[in-house]
DNA sequence: CCCGAATAGTTCGGACTTGAAATATCCCTG
DNA sequence: CAGGGATATTTCAAGTCCGAACTATTCGGG
């Protein structure tokens, strides 16, 4: 009667796609609003602030195949983000010393400048959107999300 | 001495900051891994099934307005990927009665039956991709992701 | 030493994204 | 019943993204 046997669609399985969804929905939610405040103000992207962040900790400058892996972006992508930032004058492309094929790429002054601008409002703003979650729940999600595997595998 | 008032960058605000940063990471992980499945093995992309998944659930078919919001895409961008559906016979999208601005869009059957295979392939990978979290890990989850603020506000 | 494999980047084509402007239609109010 | 504001959709420009093809350079083994 009404054996198990015939459930057709495991519900374990439909579990996780509601929680994948559920993720990828926060994620999209915080990413959009974030998006946003940094275009209406301060006039800049998501994508070129995050290629400023990587840079500013490395007062060296990174190749551009590191500054990529880092940000999981493809190589493709970020020749035109760094064209950009370099056009702004925000961001410098010189070769590297030993390696005729390599590009060394750093934050100019004004880049600098204008990253500690940027990077202080989004501080704020993802400081506000968390805001709903304590230090044990911040935990508990860091915990949780750290047991999705990662890169290959 | 060393008064904590003097603190220039709240622990708290970097904490919710790498927070963030692991969510997104997790969140664009998982979702590349779709992707590039999605794209290898299926031939096909993961805008197209979602507007796909949405439809699925209207026999009836959608207005181009309701997908757009389910989805949380711009009505421009859905614009191109609705017609994208339709040049390869996927789905159909004609005039709603009872309001000549509005247009209804609909699976076609074949557009359900590539559906079918691309949701059992996804519901799949999405499976194996949370496979480590028990379900006592995805209710935890699921509760701390309903704890980020949606929509407006 | 030299050649082929590996590596660093760019270029290209295509898809998707947003936000703003333009069109068309609806609906409400005076 | 006419105008005006709201709504539904498309178009457009700009940016981002991927993946594949291409160039340039480096490195390793014979």
């Amino acid at each position: 009667m009404n054996a198990p046997t015939a459930i057709r669609t495991d519900p374990v399985s439909k579990a996780r796609l509601r929680l994948w969804l559920k993720l990828l929905r926060a994620s999209r939610q915080v990413e959009g609003r974030l998006r946003e405040r940094m275009r209406a103000e301060m006039g800049s992207t998501l994508p070129r602030f995050d290629v400023m962040a990587a840079l500013s900790r490395a007062p060296d400058g990174l190749r551009m195949s590191e500054v990529s892996s880092r940000l999981g972006v493809s190589p493709g992508g970020l020749t035109g983000i760094v064209d950009r930032l370099v056009a702004e004058g925000l961001v410098d492309r010189r070769a590297a010393e030993g390696d005729r094929r390599a590009l060394l790429v750093r934050l100019t002054p004004e880049g600098e400048a204008e990253f500690a601008r940027l990077a202080a409002a989004h501080e704020g703003w993802v400081d506000a959107l968390f805001a709903p979650l304590g230090p044990g729940d911040m935990a508990d999600l860091a915990a949780l999300l750290d047991r999705i595997p990662r890169q290959e595998g």
